[in-house]
DNA sequence: GGAGAATTACGCAAACCTTAGTAGAAAGGA
DNA sequence: TCCTTTCTACTAAGGTTTGCGTAATTCTCC
C-alpha cells in the first residue's frame, strides 16, 4: 500500500540506486521476478541478511519506482521497472559527465588501459562501432 | 591537525567519493594547489556553498586521506594524494564489477549504444580499440 | 474454527552525508 | 594597540542508508 501522493512520489525520484539496492536489482534482473525469501537466497550465504531487512530494501526500491509488486497468494512478486541495459546505460553517462568531463573517448582509454580485453572482445566491441557510424551515415 | 591515530586512519579509508567530495576533487585535480577559498570561487556563482561549508568539506576528504594539506602564511593549501587518473580506473573498475559483470565488453558496448555519442567520438575510441589490437599483435 | 508458520507494515537506531553556524585564532592596517 | 577581516576547529541539524525487531496479517492444515 503506497501512502504518498503522485506529486510526492515525483518529488522524491531519485536516478541511481544505493550500494545495497544494486545488489537487490541485480538479482531481480537475474531471477526476472522474484519474493523477498527468493532475493534473499539469491544473495547466497555468505551474505548474511535477516528477512525483514531483505523486505524492506525491496519496499524501499518500490517507493522509488525502482520496481513493482503484485500479490499472488500469500506473498508479493518483485519485478523491476528498469531494464538493466537502460540502468548500465544511465550510469555510464552519469560516470562520463561526472568524471571523465563527457569524454567517452577518455573513459575507453582508461579501460583498455588497465583491464584484459580478449581480442575478441576489442574486434566484437570494433564491429559494434562500425556498425554505429554506417548507420549514423544513412 | 590530526586527531586520530594511523590505525584509526586506515580503518575508516574509504575507496570511493561521495557525490560533493567528487566535485571537490574535480575541482583540485584542476586546480592543482588550492585554498578554501580558491575551491570556493572555482564552483562558480550557482554553486552557492557557504565557506564553512566549503572548508568541512575538505577537511573531510583530509581526514579520508584523499587530500593533504599545508599551511602557507594564513591559510592551508590543499593538494591531492590521488591522480584522477588512477581514480578513474578505481571507478572503471568498480562500475565494471558491480553492474556489467566484469565484462568490459559489455560495458563499451552500451556506451557505444548512447545515441548521443558524436561521430567523432565513436572515431576516436575506434582509433583506440585498432591501437590496442596492433600493440596486442605484436 | 484455531494453531502454527510465513509474510508484511511500521518504526527505530546507528552510521554517514551535506550544509552551515559559532567561537576563537591569526594577521594586518589605522 | 585595537578593530576588522579572514581563516580554522568544532558542533549540530536534517536527511539518507542499512539493518533489524515487533506486531499484525494472511495462509494452510488439522
Amino acid at each position: 500500500m503506497q501512502y504518498w501522493t503522485e506529486a510526492e512520489m515525483s518529488q522524491k525520484k531519485t536516478k541511481f540506486l544505493t550500494e545495497v539496492e544494486l545488489e537487490f536489482m541485480s538479482k531481480l534482473w537475474e531471477l526476472g521476478e522474484a519474493t523477498v525469501r527468493d532475493v534473499q537466497d539469491a544473495l547466497g550465504p555468505t551474505r548474511k541478511l535477516a528477512y525483514t531487512s531483505a523486505a524492506t530494501i525491496l519496499r524501499i526500491l518500490e517507493q522509488k519506482g525502482f520496481v513493482t509488486s503484485t500479490k499472488q497468494g500469500k506473498s508479493f512478486f518483485y519485478t523491476t521497472t528498469l531494464s538493466k541495459d537502460t540502468y548500465q546505460s544511465r550510469s555510464l553517462r552519469n560516470l562520463s559527465e561526472k568524471l571523465f568531463d563527457n569524454a567517452p573517448a577518455t573513459l575507453v582509454a582508461r579501460l583498455v588501459d588497465d583491464n584484459d580485453l580478449s581480442e575478441e572482445a576489442l574486434d566484437e566491441i570494433r564491429a559494434l562501432i562500425d556498425k554505429r557510424l554506417r548507420d549514423d551515415k544513412r
